[in-house]
DNA sequence: GCCCACACCG
DNA sequence: CGGTGTGGGC
């Protein structure tokens, strides 16, 4: 026991009637107030761990769920986001990929694995339960090229997670799922769509898998407040002056159920953090809902 | 033409009696005031850019002689150096050793080469003449060690260094030495003389090789006024603490000649600066003299 | 421990 | 462009 970390890894599901953990905080008398939310591509936490206490401080989120920590779990910089008073849950592996939710008060157990066993799986995947709202934390395989095998994986992996999301997450419940998604849903929500209809992360079978996994169960929150072109989380750092010139890509999202679509309030796009000396490609996407 | 870079490489010798240009600074009345001449391992002048222009703007120096720019000189940042009102000289390579100056007046033509002919040579060395002073800086081999090639190189160095003097520096000439000497030449030149016995900067033929380099022309100005141990410019990083502790190596130097050594007013380490955010493991060396 | 180069990735 | 790991130097 001494040598376990303390969040212990589930691989069971979690289900909205049969957990006892769900059912607790879901009974229990709600703070006031609004239930602030948001997700980031930290492309390193390490080096982005000035932007991240910054902003934790000032927008003061109740979970911010994190996508390309980059790091494994012993060298997850856990001491100084636990010194400036957040809890956090991580689940990495070395060079690429990792996951993190950083959060005002302890989650209880995470999952941190979409394929039930398989050791060699990459760290994309990061679920937990926050004052009887599931949280699903997920980076999604870029694809690299469309003719590729990880293109292939990509694609699988959206068919992996509509299988969970029939198994593990009812409709009825509370539940976000959120991080980068890797596609640009629509022509929209990119800059430059008929230049990319083979890039991997706007391919019209990548735009079905996501059209697919969604379907029936998830909102895409952002377009539930606003309908307009020109509104993006990433801008790729090999285009200089890409973000200057707001040439973007939407791929981040906050993906609802319908009690979550009832209780969104506000969601926007933070795209301070872009701007700022030593930025990740991608920002902040923020949400308040209903307690 | 135009490809060639502004400073000129000469191979030929600067004499005292010959050289018109000296002739002609040496006649000219000299400014009021000191001096101020200094001494820098930046162990790379990318990353020791913000320390060095901070510590100009206090100091003052006249000219600042650095060690280990480890940067060609094509990608030498002189862009801010210039842009803060200073003069840089400079000669470099990839990766490993280079030397510049930085100075208040421009310099005229340096001499980059220690040897006359050689396209292999390591940037180790830069001569220039400054208000009538040759200023000679150099980064002496470290050495390995001494069951090493790289050791013989160093000896071989000395050697050189001591033939390229009798040449070309009478010893009545204005002139300083200075630079990373890689020697610490006493017992109280480092903080553990009985463990480094065999160490390439403190074994017996490093710190010969450099008193007979320095015999009958160059003193070491440092001890013209401290007599007394602990006074160091080096710090090694591999030993954590070792700088809070004072563990260190006096291997920088100002060597001058005798009329030099008539003008010296002043010569102190500044510790500060290894005491920054970033560090050198090395420190500044700074002596004021008589102009 | 902190530099550098190089190779890989998005 | 700006992350990561690796290997080498001091």
């Amino acid at each position: 026991m001494a040598k376990t970390t303390k969040t212990k890894i589930k691989e069971a599901s979690i289900s909205s009637k049969a957990s006892p953990s769900s059912k607790s905080s879901e009974d229990k008398p709600k703070s006031s107030g609004t239930f602030k939310i948001a997700t980031f591509n930290a492309n390193s936490i390490r080096m982005r761990l000035p932007i991240i206490l910054d902003w934790l401080k000032k927008e003061q989120p109740d979970v911010l769920a994190i996508q390309e920590t980059k790091v494994q779990d012993h060298e997850f910089p856990k001491e100084p986001i636990e010194a400036a008073g957040w809890n956090v849950v991580f689940h990495g592996q070395k060079s690429y990929n990792g996951v993190a939710f950083i959060s005002k008060k302890p989650f209880g157990d995470v999952i941190k694995r979409l394929y039930p066993k398989d050791a060699e799986e990459q760290a994309r995947f990061l679920v937990g339960e926050y004052e009887g709202v599931l949280l699903i934390n997920t980076y999604v395989p870029q694809g690299f090229d469309i003719e590729s095998e990880k293109y292939q994986y990509k694609l699988k992996y959206y068919v992996d997670l509509k299988k969970y999301f029939q198994k593990n997450i009812p409709t009825d419940r509370s539940a976000l799922w959120m991080g980068d998604l890797n596609v640009a849903p629509t022509e929209i929500d990119l800059n430059n769509p008929k230049g990319n209809k083979d890039h991997p992360c706007y391919h019209i079978d990548a735009r079905q898998a996501l059209e697919e996994t969604m379907k029936g169960k998830w909102t895409d929150l952002f377009r539930e407040k606003e309908k307009g072109p020109g509104h993006y989380t990433f801008w790729d750092m090999r285009f200089p002056g890409a973000f200057q010139k707001n040439l973007g890509w939407r791929i981040d999202f906050l993906m609802g159920t319908p009690p979550m679509v009832e209780r969104l309030q506000k969601i926007w796009i933070d795209t301070k953090p872009r701007g700022l000396e030593k930025p990740s490609d991608h920002t902040f996407l923020v949400a308040e809902f209903l307690r």
